[in-house]
DNA sequence: CTCGATCCCTGGACGC
DNA sequence: TGCGTCCAGGGATCGA
């Protein structure tokens, strides 16, 4: 599952691999994930790819001008990895993976391919305002915001800060393994309102999430099911995942079991004796299960 | 503004 | 071995 450090990963990868490389030529198989596979077909053949960045959970495909005096503005592949998305050069003589759905010949030899079994990803072909808007939508870089906007972003917000750590208008690039790693460390429970979070604990959240994304990135993302970089090598940085996916195993600080509850929509763990839970209106609390068991 | 529900999609886990 | 069933999960969308 790509977040900010395997998009991260697999750009930089892309970057070394691709940058300066010219796409020949562009064939397409399913197309339910692309904003407009027509556009595709007719504007990528015979430009060059510039540069790749990351930008949030996307990476940014940077074009260069259809021609030498054009002058379009700026314009970009955008293509998200979505739950199973990857994107690889291959080599020509190498069968196609299943669920291949992108498949660019490059001016080295190479296919530069996209595939994708459960098509969460998304691609897209933006340029000019289109692109410009489109960025726009998505909130700071947790790598590069700085602490008074973060705080500004969090700290009176009533949705819960699992929920505010997801929102990619909030912040763009942190997912679901990087949102319990951080709120672990800094030990928060995530279903604490944003705006209960004490100034202390929002500075602590936004340490812990930059110290995890950097060391992240440093070990090239994390690999769960099958993510593996632009040159088909997974990740490391699930050995060093505390919480996330460790239902029932002891708290790295106190032993106590991971549990796992659904917060947000997802998944989320926590150590209930490390990060507190939030307190509830008064008026309600927990002796009124009497008899309602555990099922 | 925030929330939950629903859908998208496939492979993997599980039960029999 | 081969079914059927359940479920994960980022993000869009809709209704409350």
């Amino acid at each position: 599952m790509p977040e900010l450090p395997e998009v991260e990963t697999v750009a930089r990868g892309l970057q070394r691999e691709i940058a300066g490389q010219k796409i020949l030529s562009i064939s397409l198989g399913k197309t339910d994930f692309i904003d407009n596979p027509d556009v595709l077909e007719r504007e990528l053949p015979g430009r060059t790819i510039v540069r790749v960045e990351r930008y949030g959970k996307f990476m940014l495909l940077r074009l260069g001008p259809v021609n030498a005096s054009a002058v379009n503005g700026e314009t970009a592949l955008l293509v998200h990895l979505g739950m199973t998305g990857a994107l690889m050069p291959r080599p020509v003589s190498e069968p196609h993976a299943k669920h291949t759905h992108v498949v660019m010949a490059l001016s080295d030899g190479r296919e530069l391919r996209y595939v994708d079994p459960r098509r969460f990803g998304r691609m897209a072909y933006l340029d000019g305002e289109v692109l410009t808007q489109e960025l726009q939508r998505f909130g700071a870089d947790p790598l590069d915001v700085g602490l008074p906007e973060f705080e500004r972003r969090i700290q009176r917000r009533k949705a819960r800060v699992k929920a505010l750590l997801l929102d990619q208008r909030v912040l763009r690039g942190v997912g679901n393994i990087y949102a319990d790693e951080s709120l672990w460390k800094a030990r928060i429970h995530p279903a604490q309102l944003g705006a209960r979070l004490k100034p202390a604990q929002v500075r602590q959240l936004y340490s812990a999430l930059q110290k995890i994304l950097q060391k992240a990135i440093l070990l090239r993302g994390s690999s769960i099911s099958d993510f593996v970089d632009a040159g088909g090598v997974p990740g490391e940085y699930q050995q060093h995942h505390r919480v996330y996916g460790r239902e029932g195993k002891p708290c790295p600080r106190c032993k106590t079991p991971i549990r796992r509850i659904v917060v947000a929509g997802r998944s989320s763990y926590f150590c209930p004796n490390c990060q507190a839970s939030p307190r509830r209106k008064s008026g309600r609390r927990k002796k009124s299960r009497r008899g309602r068991g555990k099922a």
